[in-house]
DNA sequence: TGCATATTTAGATAAATATCTAAATATTTT
DNA sequence: AAAATATTTAGATATTTATCTAAATATGCA
């Protein structure tokens, strides 16, 4: 849960999974869609990874990165399970 | 989102939300909670506060602090949003 | 084989953050 | 009014993090 918050703790990374929930991207295509440098974009790729918010698979000279969403059902029932006061009412 | 997102980044903050989802709490029993000293976990409320996680209402000379669990719909449907590959599925 | 393109790794730096102790503020009690 | 209790504010420090440039590592192509 630690990764799972700590990727989704920056709003560049937020927006990469928002381009990824469109279609899958090279690291360089996504890259060209910020301001910052190819090194950083790589970082932030890489925590998503370790988060397992994203999947890459090596194209070629490309690594195409696509969206995991199966993680977020893990935060769907944190966030449940807080909004639910007791588990009386499950 | 930002706010909300930094708030949620870490498992001292967590914690104390699980605690409130219990039971409203003053800062000192959340203290004692913890082993961390008191303007620690004052730092970490007032982050809470910040991103409207809590509520707090001063009663005699104790802070005592609720949960506020509506922020997090807007947490749900921005996972749900990025859960829906594209809108067509609504 | 050698050059171009794509991506990551390494190393440096500035900003953000979690934590502490000491001090300030507010409230209650004696 | 003075002492005790509860909480926050201030200021310091060590760690983490986002970012950069330069270099290293693939892969593709001529």
């Amino acid at each position: 849960m630690n990764h799972l918050f700590k990727a989704l703790n920056d709003s560049t990374r937020r927006e990469i999974l928002s381009l990824l929930k469109e279609k899958d991207m090279s690291a360089g295509e996504i890259a060209n869609e910020f301001n910052i440098s190819k090194p950083s974009i790589s970082h932030h790729l890489e925590l998503l990874k370790r988060a397992d918010l994203v999947n890459s698979k090596k194209d070629g000279q490309f690594v195409i990165y696509s969206i995991n969403t199966t993680i977020l059902d893990d935060l769907l029932n944190w966030i449940l399970t807080l909004k639910n006061k007791t588990d009386e009412n499950p």
